[in-house]
DNA sequence: TGTACATCAGTGAACGCGCGTTCACTGATGTAC
DNA sequence: TGTACATCAGTGAACGCGCGTTCACTGATGTAC
């Protein structure tokens, strides 16, 4: 039954794929090896051919995560301010309400991910740092346009954060809205203005609190 | 060995206490009712003469946890604007390294959260929208002043999330200062005035993203 | 290039362990008269 | 108010279960000659 070693690699590739979505999906300590393992279509005890422990497995997959996570963001912000902000407008859209659009690992196992081994933790903010360093470039240098973009990159997370903790659609739609609306004018003039021809999610500017 | 009725309801209370601090401590999945109650000071099959199940205490903590935190929140901005600019000070620089001051669950559960039972998210989201609901109503009631404190307050959370992820001590502060910053400027202009005077957690507004 | 042997990816059964939960038991508290 | 009985908070032992992990086994692949 040995596999080739092309095979084999191709395999590692398909479990740290499948693990790194179902922990976003599921959350890292809800979901099981042997889970992981029968999604990916496999035994569960194939695990150990390829990590010597599930810790292993948790940090490639948030590691991984991140890596496509940043590497989306980078892609659309190199594509122009266009393409960032349709990426952006995309991004709030679609995963405050279910983490489609790949998920941002940062809300999807934000608080599960701080108390993980400190292998998964560092490979996690090697992520996040990629991600402040090309925010910060894609600023014209200046401190103010620095800690905009630092600024709205934290208003994003804790608006999509919130907005799934809140059962009340109308106002969680709200919360991401004042982001996007926010973000029309931040933190690059261009990207802005591309954004501000985008349709709101929803007009309501007033939102009751109560359900 | 039967407690009286006052005794059973002090007990309970505790329980909820211990659990909730642990639960934000080392996260809900990976706290046992053993733990807890041993933690507060009782035999693990005592729990269920309080509870029918772990996700009956889960939803009563995190309620509790909410609460404790929004009324914090709502008592300082009640006692004026310099109250409030300390509190948002002490906040984000004691949460963001480890949760001291009460700990907010949303940064420390969020992601956990988001996954439970829906008593408990409807017991989250309840604190949750009384903490927008203040915020909105401590602004003068014009659609940009509460499209800013719900903008800050999303900041706020977000920028804490990443700051608790980044390993990189002077970047991860850094983020959290930015905010801190701007909070100097909104949402409230004489909160705004009182956060300006205070000194800054870190001078630095360059930070190298190398570690 | 062909053969002989070592390697090892994947399997199914089994492991120890800790989890949430249940149980019979205790004795102090609550309650009915 | 005092007595007799029911209740039930807390206990320690035990439960089933699923978890992460290990194992002996298999047969196709890799490798040495």
């Amino acid at each position: 039954m040995r596999k080739s070693k092309a095979e084999k690699a191709e395999t590692r590739k398909h479990i740290v794929e499948t693990a790194s979505r179902m922990f976003k999906e599921r959350g890292i300590g809800a979901t099981g090896v042997g889970e992981i393992m029968v999604a990916a279509g496999l035994t569960h005890s194939a695990f150990y051919r390829h990590f010597s422990s599930k810790e292993e497995l948790v940090a490639e997959a948030s590691s991984s995560s991140m890596e496509v996570f940043v590497e989306a963001a980078h892609t659309a912000m190199k594509a122009g301010p266009r393409a960032f902000a349709k990426y952006l407008q995309n991004y709030l859209n679609s995963e405050y309400r279910n983490g489609t659009l790949g998920g941002c690992p940062v809300v999807q196992m934000g608080s599960e991910l701080a108390r993980e081994a400190e292998v998964t933790r560092q490979g996690v903010s090697n992520g996040l740092e990629r991600l402040i360093e090309f925010a910060l470039h894609s600023t014209d240098g200046s401190a103010d346009a620095e800690a905009d973009a630092l600024f709205m990159m934290s208003a994003i997370i804790g608006a999509i954060s919130v907005s799934r903790l809140v059962t009340n659609a109308a106002l969680s739609a709200h919360v991401v809205e004042v982001v996007r609306e926010r973000l029309a004018y931040r933190p690059t003039r261009q990207v802005g203005q591309e954004l501000a021809k985008a349709p709101a999610v929803r007009k309501a500017r007033k939102v009751s609190v109560q359900a």
